[in-house]
RNA sequence: GCCAGAGUGGUGGAAUUGGUAGACGCGCUGGAUUCAAAAUCCAGUGGGAGCAAUCCCGUGUGGGUUCGAGUCCCACCUCUGGUACCA
């Protein structure tokens, strides 16, 4: 029989609510040091939780309770990144308006978190799409504006037919939308971006002193892409204009056999030479037409036109030849580059492609047989530099163009301004406003927040084409929203709004101080919380949020606002979690099983094709045979196991909700912990839950009578025996160590282990197991609060000490040795445990086989691990 | 291609600084309980040989360092995530 959950559950669930419980104090007690626990909030969804979002949020709400225990103030609050494209999607479809959806899905996002029994301070809740919240993010805006970070330009931008609107260049993967997966177009447009280059070296360098995945600093430094190098300018003959370059590669000067443009930049109509006006424009022309996707796609080969015109390397003089080409980017250096064949892969293939001449100026190692040489080695056809090493060679260039006034040493990011205006509704409206001539200015601040109006038709428009611009739904605003009268001038207001990041810039400072309606936060409460102690979230947010997150941040810091240069001290990512392991046999068009590895490398298109289905087949057909899983009764046929993403079209997600229906909000929490390391990616196992919940009745059983619920006799006040005493504290010291370094895994293991002890004590002192529920309270806290009570303990054990682990209950009388011939274990052998080293060798060597396994060999060495092994060395 | 991380039983995963590989859970096998089943409890469970004591092999592969390697070094293979002409 169960132990009753349900009831349990509610009943705490409810009276957490209602005494709140962990609700973080206003003027929290300044004696007690602080921990800030936050989790990336979620965008609540239609969908509601998936099994995903308590995997992290298990993990930071047993850290909050456990830091609670060890006499914390602790600040752990949740919140809702309420604006977005999902909610907007979906209004347009049912006709129902975003707020109304958006509310209703919090609601229920509410309703779930509580059901999983976190500890949240419910009264800090953000909701960005709050006007009381949006306000401040609108303020911010306004301080970005002033300061000069935030400014309108026509550039080219990341245009997506799809979802009507542009998108930043993070949110463009492979040429599609992060969001969607939907084709990305380049086009021009006027748009708000916001100038996160000028914060460029302060966000690579401040990486430096954070704790946070390697990976994740490693992603964010290749996304920032600093470069150093210098800037070249070449002349053109005949021509006066001059074109500059950007290189990393100086010293390879000498090997510039010709020159590329970008397609668009804007020199080419100026050089380009009558004979080559057709070719180039049509090369234009090509390269316009291709989306982001198929410019990729389509990298394989090089491609380029001639200009006609010739630069002069100012090194030596020489006229080169200058070409378009789509593999030399605007966006980048200064959009044209000097290629060096001998020493770059893609100008090798291009000069390959069109003839080109290659001069290499670094000597290849003899056993070099590659093309293009990127390596080191010293100068060689490159005048003053022959004989220097790359580096050396690359500064003496750099004073030599700046002595002749060639150029000069330069530094390139390959971070670009990000591009802050959507085309949409749901979101937070710019303060911003216009007037006819076309000048901006802001919203005053006292008149915050703009907010949304009331719109019926709230649809992103199609364009026609890519010379008009589209109409941002907030162009059909009503007029009193849209016109806007300030010292006797009419404006218009910004009919972008903002992307989804906006709130997410800056929620984990309103947390601090929610309802302030003078100032985003308080400065005495901010120096008080910042930064955050622990931040818990997916690392797809590696780049996007928490890059923008930090630019915002430190633009705040800039301002005196807020008091640190980083907001995340601690950053962890939980794991993915997959789908149950699936078993996939193969059957041919004609239905027979074919062996899986006919299959490997195939899309599901080309299965298609062939007519291949793959079915799931159940466990117990098969069986392994080497690396394989094979079939029982056809031992030919390989059969695939994997887990997959939980998606709805596989059928194999995970409703968190059932879970809690069926063995309880304990059971799901500890499951999650359970399954390994929270960074981890890890299968879902529904035997492994039922793992988990039998565990919690084990504990329940030891100590209640199921029956009548009460206390069982054995539970009593008993003095703790000695063996008990150890078992416990080996316990409290594993779970206390396991818990700081987030290893929660194995200090449930920890756990199981005390109540596997447990259950072999004809009695279980009172004393004894008053700590043990404190251990089990931060990962099971609904039973660990039950308990508490049916044991007649004082108070909650949310009001408790953590208990500390005494060393000297741990020490054990006798140790057991483990005795090595050679490093092979040859004899055990159990001592006092202060025995001395040569004690221990000399029994060791009368001991057991010991002396027969000797016998006619010479002992070399004999190597004592106090405590541990003795390894006799002999031949 | 490049960057980062990971490969351990049938399975999810444990193994402080190199020192008893496989903790704990799942599954499986046997037993107890039951009219029977579920649930529960007890025992066993890396592979191979042997009646047994015991021995041999075993942490992706191949080398190396060491008294001793899952752990350190070199080369390679596979998988996962990120990135893609960034000059």
């Amino acid at each position: 029989m169960a132990y009753p959950f349900i009831k349990i559950e509610k009943k705490w669930q409810k009276y957490w609510d209602e005494n709140k419980t962990f609700q973080t104090p206003e003027n929290p007690d300044p004696s007690k040091p602080k921990f800030y626990v936050l989790d990336m909030y979620p965008y609540p969804s239609g969908s509601g939780l998936h099994v995903g979002h308590p995997e992290g949020y298990t993990a930071t709400d047993i850290i909050a309770r456990y830091k609670r225990l060890k006499g914390f103030n602790v600040l752990h609050p949740m919140g809702w990144d309420a604006f977005g494209l999902p909610a907007e999607q979906y209004a347009i479809e049912t006709g129902t308006h975003p707020k109304v959806t958006t509310e209703k899905n919090i609601n229920r996002f509410r309703e779930q978190l509580k059901s999983i029994g976190f500890s949240y301070d419910w009264d800090r809740e953000v909701d960005t799409t709050d006007p009381d919240y949006y306000k401040w993010t609108q303020w911010i805006f306004i301080q970005l504006y002033k300061k000069g970070l935030a400014y309108l330009a026509d550039v080219p931008v990341n245009w997506c037919p799809v979802l009507g609107t542009v998108l930043a260049n993070e949110e463009v993967i492979d040429g599609k939308s992060e969001r969607g997966g939907h084709p990305v177009y380049r086009r021009p447009m006027r748009q708000w971006m916001l100038k996160i280059t000028a914060y460029a070296d302060r966000l690579l360098e401040d990486l430096e002193g954070l704790d946070w995945p390697e990976s994740t600093k490693e992603m964010q430094r290749n996304w920032i892409g600093k470069s150093k190098g210098a800037e070249v300018d070449f002349h053109i003959e005949n021509i006066d204009e001059t074109i500059r370059v950007f290189t990393t590669r100086p010293d390879t000067l000498f090997g510039a056999t010709y020159m590329v443009l970008a397609p668009e930049h804007p020199l080419v109509p100026v050089i380009t030479n009558t004979d080559n006006k057709e070719s180039v424009n049509a090369y234009i022309k090509q390269t316009q037409s291709k989306s982001d996707l198929e410019r990729t796609e389509l990298a394989k080969t090089k491609s380029g036109a001639f200009t006609g015109a010739f630069a002069i390397n100012p090194v030596n003089k020489k006229a080169i030849p200058i070409w378009i080409a789509d593999y030399v980017l605007m966006s980048y250096g200064t959009g044209a580059i000097m290629a060096v064949p001998g020493q770059d892969e893609r100008d090798w293939e291009f000069a390959e492609t069109y003839n080109l001449p290659i001069i290499r100026t670094v000597e290849v190692p003899s056993n070099f047989e590659g093309k293009a040489y990127t390596g080191d080695g010293p100068a060689i056809n490159s005048g003053f530099l022959n004989g220097l090493h790359v580096k050396e060679a690359k500064a003496k260039m750099i004073s030599f163009l700046e002595e002749n006034k060639f150029g000069e040493g330069k530094t390139n990011f390959k971070l670009r301004d990000w591009l802050f205006s959507r085309q949409r509704y749901w979101g937070e409206p710019f303060p911003i406003l216009h007037d006819k001539n076309g000048n901006s200015t802001t919203v005053d601040e006292n008149e915050l927040p703009v907010t949304l109006p009331e719109m019926e038709d709230f649809k992103p428009q199609p364009v026609a084409d890519d010379d008009t611009n589209p109409k941002p739904p907030l162009s059909r605003a009503p007029e009193s929203w849209k016109y806007v009268e300030k010292d006797g001038v009419i404006y218009t207001r910004e009919f972008n709004t903002m992307p989804q990041w906006a709130g997410s810039c800056w929620y984990y400072l309103r947390y601090i101080d929610p309802k302030n309606s003078n100032q985003l936060v308080d400065g005495q409460k901010e120096k008080y919380w910042m930064s955050v102690d622990l931040y818990v979230g997916g690392a797809e947010h590696s780049v996007l949020h928490l890059l923008y997150a930090r630019f915002w941040h430190k633009v705040l810091f800039d301002l005196g606002i807020v008091s640190t240069k980083e907001p995340f001290q601690q950053l962890v990512h939980q794991g993915m979690i997959l789908g149950e392991t699936e078993y996939t046999l193969y059957k041919n068009a004609s239905g027979e099983p074919i062996s899986a590895e006919s299959c490997n490398g195939l899309s599901q298109e080309e299965l298609d094709k062939k007519g291949i289905v793959g079915t799931q087949i159940n466990e117990d057909d098969i069986t392994k045979s080497g690396d394989y899983f094979i079939l029982k009764d056809n031992t030919k046929i390989r059969v695939d196991a994997r887990s997959f993403k939980m998606s709805k079209s596989r059928g194999n997600v995970i409703n968190p909700d059932d879970i809690i229906t069926n063995y309880g909000a304990d059971s799901l929490r500890l499951y999650e912990m359970f399954m390994g390391p929270l960074e981890a990616m890890k299968p879902w196992s529904m035997t492994g839950v039922e793992g988990v919940n039998r565990f919690l009745n084990r504990i329940w059983r030891l100590l209640i009578k199921e029956e009548s619920g009460a206390v069982l006799e054995k539970v009593n006040d008993d003095e703790v025996s000695k063996n008990q005493l150890r078992e416990l504290h080996k316990a409290i010291k594993k779970v206390t160590e396991d818990i700081e370094a987030m290893r929660f895994n194995t200090a449930i293991s920890a756990m199981m282990i005390f109540i596997n002890e447990a259950y072999k004590w004809n009695t279980i002192p009172k004393k004894l197991i008053q700590d043990f529920v404190i251990l089990l309270n931060p990962f099971a806290p609904h039973l660990s609060e039950e308990l508490w009570t049916k044991l007649n303990f004082d108070r909650t054990v949310a009001e408790q000490k953590w208990p500390t682990f005494n060393e000297a209950y741990l020490q054990v009388d006798e140790v057991e040795w483990v005795v090595q011939i050679n490093g092979k274990i040859r004899e055990k052998i159990l001592t006092s445990k202060n025995i001395s080293k040569e004690e221990i060798e000399k029994k060791v060597l009368q001991f057991g086989r010991i002396p027969a396994l000797l016998e006619g060999k010479n002992i070399c060495k004999i190597i004592v691990v106090p405590g541990k092994l003795v390894n006799i060395v002999a031949n």
